[in-house]
DNA sequence: TTCCTCAATCGAAGCGCTTCGACAAGCTTC
DNA sequence: GAAGCTTGTCGAAGCGCTTCGATTGAGGAA
């Protein structure tokens, strides 16, 4: 079952290299300047033989894991492409930094937080999807374990927080039909259910939406079946005959928002304007295509991991960085 | 920055509870009798502690990390939630047999195999969307790190498979059009590339489709773009007036073919039938909802996991598992 | 009683690495 | 040319755990 060799070891390369196992730990780390010529020879013994050094003993001598934790919500009701574009772009990150990453699932919630700080396997922490209250927040807070966490609780003082600026993106939506001569225009978000969970992204791209629309700006919060959806903008369009734009925030729902606005007879893009704030493909997979925010999964994840880089180097990092969001016309 | 007493190691435990620190060690592993009330007070002390093992030091010493590596596909093309679905399943099942869960992206490559082989980082490897020919198959038997792969090489020998028997959801699927009265049907696949990329389901599922169907059955892959569903369609409609039966084994353009075949004048459900290879929310967003058969990932990733912790304790395991496909009629 | 066995526990030896202090050379600097 | 720096290297001491004898005392067999 074994390979050969079983196990390359630090001696076996200090062995081949002719030199003491410190002299190799401190070429492979360059914490300690080592003649050019001898860095060379260390450098042909570990390729020649393949060495990798031995993570445990490494995270037992050195109190450092190389290893991260990302924790996803792996409930029902999130856009699972999003999760997994962000996963992705963190995994590769991480490994720009020789960091492998630890995929943990929010169920297990904050004892799962203590596991892996009491025991050292991870250096560090991402949360994914953290809620205005999240039980998850105040354990991190008592562990000290060094975390960026990828939205916004209640209470941010003293985390590292990273997320889209949600609000910017309400309001970009809402400038966006303004602009195209709405005077009547609805938010329609995900369901109640969403809201109720007080998910802070869904709370901030309402503020974000009503906030510089003034009058004739509603939010209407929707489930994504096709029923529901058809329903809920028949109510829209009965409520408000005037009403000619639309920011839909509910990936699923948009094909089912066209197809209703289609058989009310709204000639999107022409005398009705809808905008999206979801992926690119679910803007781009209807007729006509529409302009949409994009929630940049890949960005916010480097950014998260970049941030966690520098804290457990023991550098400083912004509290609260909120990216921009680009509106893409199609 | 770090909480109270900064890591609480077995030597704490030991004195707390009045013991040898190879007692504590014995309890938590249960590889010598101990005592009843010795057990308890190490238990208890444990408790009062917060005592969880340093995942290095215990890695070291016992040659086994706790962690399992999986190598996900996390290249465009894939259905992102079905994966999405297979880690959550893999990370919970590993969690059950006290596992983590490494999560490591396909672009690392053998390489990527090499360094965790050799670095120990995990125990064993599960490697997601295997292809026929895979690079990563070779160098896995060379390394001889225990793994259990889901889909199927080319040369399987030695290896641990597991996956949904597509061959038979292809066959399923084309019975179920038959039983239905068609007479003419078509398998509606994915794009070109992932058939060029001898992705193994997507062929067994063509032959699964074709095997049993007789003459009148059709394989036709196709793009998932709107506009080169509607194509596709209406060329097969042109090329062969009585086909009355669609397979659709490509989630994005479900959609699509719903109305290209409205748009046809079909009725689907009366004088025309789909079925679908996927996820169930496809096939119920559409309107009428259509039959499908699953692709069921946690299932597989359930397996998947448990085959791998089997191997690591050293029992056998079946070298290939083919999980029965399920028709769900709506 | 004496000898043997067995269950329960202890102490010590590593596992493979990092890191600290030491120490030779080879430089300056006066 | 002695004193002081650097620079490059080495050896040894752990990191916290598991595991392998060794040890102790109690119970049974003889």
């Amino acid at each position: 079952m074994a390979g050969p060799g079983r196990g390359v070891t630090i001696a076996d390369v200090a062995a081949r290299a002719g030199v003491a196992a410190s002299t190799v730990s401190y070429v492979l780390s360059g914490k300690r300047s080592i003649s050019p010529e001898t860095a060379d020879r260390v450098m042909h013994a570990v390729a020649d033989l393949g060495y990798h050094p031995h993570a445990g003993a490494r995270s037992l001598a050195s109190r450092r894991a190389g290893v991260v934790a990302m924790m996803l919500p792996l409930r029902d009701g999130m856009h699972l492409p999003v999760l997994m574009q962000f996963a992705s772009g963190a995994v590769t990150e991480a490994r720009c930094h020789d960091q492998d990453v630890l995929l943990m699932t929010a169920d297990e919630g904050p004892a799962g937080l203590a596991r892996v700080a009491a025991s050292a396997i991870v250096d560090g922490l991402i949360l994914m999807d953290v809620e205005v209250r999240d039980p998850r927040v105040e354990t991190l807070r008592r562990l000290g374990l060094p975390s960026v966490l990828i939205g916004f609780p209640a209470d941010a003082a003293g985390l590292t927080c990273v997320d889209l600026d949600f609000t910017a993106a309400g309001r970009v939506c809402a400038e966006y039909l303004r602009e195209r001569g709405c005077g009547d225009i609805a938010l329609l978000g995900a369901s109640e259910a969403v809201y109720a969970r007080r998910t802070g992204f869904a709370e901030r791209v309402r503020e974000g939406f009503l906030g510089r629309s003034g009058p004739g700006a509603t939010v209407q919060p929707c489930p994504d079946d096709p029923v529901s959806v058809q329903r809920t903008v028949k109510e829209l369009l009965a409520a408000n005959p005037a009403l000619n734009g639309i920011a839909v925030h509910n990936e699923p729902a948009v094909g089912h928002v066209m197809h209703a606005l289609a058989d009310a007879g709204k000639l999107v893009g022409e005398d009705f304007h809808v905008v999206v704030i979801g992926p690119d493909e679910v803007a781009e997979r209807v007729h006509p295509q529409l302009p949409s925010v994009l929630v940049p999964a890949e960005t916010l994840a480097e950014t998260a991991v970049r941030h966690l880089m520098r804290k457990l180097d023991g550098l400083d990092v912004p509290d609260s960085t909120l990216v921009e969001p680009q509106l893409t016309i199609r």
